[in-house]
DNA sequence: TATGAATGAGTCTTCATTCAT
DNA sequence: CATGAATGAAGACTCATTCAT
């Protein structure tokens, strides 16, 4: 029966994921239970509270996002791990509009349900950060706080270009840049070899 | 009474911008009628729906950015303009939460109401845009829908970082920072000389 | 000033004739001021209540047939008069939906404004009925309560047909039919010599 | 659950056919809950639109009159049974006043709901006429659409004289006697033996 | 444990009526 | 007298949540 019920709540999370995606927070509960196949009664009974189904599927997002994190750390370029980190978080983005709102949770509430997310997500990337800018690939003036807020934004931006792909590319190449030391060299070409 | 509606179309205007920034879109209409010392009925007369309400703040919004992009394009300074731009963004976005939106309902959104403003607001933007690229100030390789998707995305996250102004401060530095060209000078010392 | 109030009473009068005929009894009192061109509070000084307006449209539309009744007491022909007063009822119906519920408030309701129409009515078409009766046109067992019950019923069938002008004259035909005399000579053709 | 659902829903339109009877087809589809014992909820998880939970009601009664128009089709004497039906008509209408809006809907609207047990009456009805013209019991040029029209138009006229049964019944008599063969007989008497 | 019917507070919106200009 | 802005009660409908089956 425990096989059931995890079954079930793997199905309700994807279906909330998607509806949630889809048509937005405010997308009611009963839609989520339909698309998942389910009654009423057992995404209540899963996730007692409509917050807490949100909260569940922002902390999944998270998570993604520090699993890629913790394992780009063991890449070997430091610079190209830490922005194959930003990549991520651009091609989250783009496929699924709950991201930011997950982010968001991460970095600024603090919801004790996404905290360890958090926390994994926010180690992760430090570390790779550190690295990249020992590498001199990033530049030196740039904290944790200010990474984890820049990935809020870039979510929310790429977010807003989803439908433009190559609109999208442009721009967050534009926000990554901002990251890179000032200095890469000499000419005059924009700051983007990647 | 063109003067009493008058003023009850501005309270209710500024009653409106207060409580969506405070409790979000969704924030019930009874309450900005509250807000602004009014009747329900009186929000319906000036505002059929709920969402041309909506609208007219957004596009309130909007506008403002544009007077102040247009007033920028007399300024000496071509860079300095510019960036000033971006600089009004973020003050606006930290006052009010709702920037963002309306600027996204400006970038993307094909709103009938917000096309003016949003087309005043691009033009400008625009003009500051070229004319700090040809004084170097800014990488030559961005365009007007990067602009506009970017000054999104600054709102966004400015947005995220309200609670803390010094780090809302340093992520701004950030993003702005990946429109600068590449190189300006010698050192390895970051880009941001304001 | 008095013509002005007077004219302006005939407008409303009109307008919301037309508008209760078009959109039902429940269409806005502010759709009546608009068709007529009048600011809504100029209704209210005119008839204080929505329901006296209502009635006032009921009434005048219960006196032109008192008109028309009284006028037709006049005619050389009993039978053919009496029943002219039918026709003028069907033809009423046809043209404006809100007859049947003018009828149907002389016929029922003891509203104080309808009275003297409705006495007016009753009167001639009583008169017509008695003249007809002893001309043998009309069954001898008919009296005014019938008549005028019926008169509401020939006009909301009228109303039911209105989309179909052929079906109208038949069904009317037939209601009509159950007043004339069982026997007028032989053959066993319909009762409708008309 | 299923039983509890049933029973509610029988409820439900009870109360509504009790309610739009006495209060008009206007009242409120509050007081219909208040009447039926069950939350507000209820009534729209049944009948999600104010208008669907009328059609139903109308549907009802059109259907029960089919019902009755059926069952005279296996009766002895077809003029009697004729009749029979449209003294049903006049029955049902002095009950509840719906309906004459049910068979106006059943008539000319052309809603899907109600057309299976439109259909129906009209089957019935047409039958039960012209086996009444065979046996001479009623006039030959009467067809399918004046009778649907005619009962629309007794069903009226019978709800307008409700509070007078007496009144009712002579009125009825008198629009019903239009449908009989102009000649049955001899002497002047009026035509209504019944 | 899953189901889905029931609940009712809360939302947007309409409209008759009042009243300041 | 006319105007039309303001008012707020009332109505249809939604949805998170509870609970009987």
């Amino acid at each position: 029966m425990r096989a059931d019920a995890r079954r079930n709540r793997e199905r309700l999370l994807a279906a909330a994921e998607e509806v949630f995606a889809e048509l937005g927070t405010e997308a009611s509960t009963e839609e989520v239970a339909r698309r998942a196949g389910v009654g009423i009664g057992t995404v209540f009974r899963h996730f007692p509270t409509k917050e807490q189904l949100l909260e569940a599927v922002l902390v999944a997002r998270v998570a993604e996002l520090a699993d890629r994190a913790e394992q780009l750390t063991a890449a070997a370029d430091p610079g190209r791990a830490f922005f194959a980190l930003l990549d991520a978080v651009v091609a989250q983005a783009r496929s699924r509009q709950t991201l930011s709102e997950a982010l968001a949770a991460a970095g600024v509430d603090a919801t004790a349900a996404a905290a360890p997310a958090k926390a994994r997500l926010r180690a992760a990337a430090e570390q790779l950060l550190r690295a990249a800018q020992q590498a001199g690939a990033v530049r030196p003036d740039v904290g944790g706080d200010e990474l984890m807020a820049l990935m809020v934004g870039i979510a929310r931006t790429a977010e807003q270009t989803a439908h433009d792909p190559e609109l999208q590319a442009r721009v967050s190449r534009l926000l990554v840049d901002g990251l890179r030391p000032a200095q890469r060299g000499s000419g005059s070409a924009p700051a983007s070899p990647r």
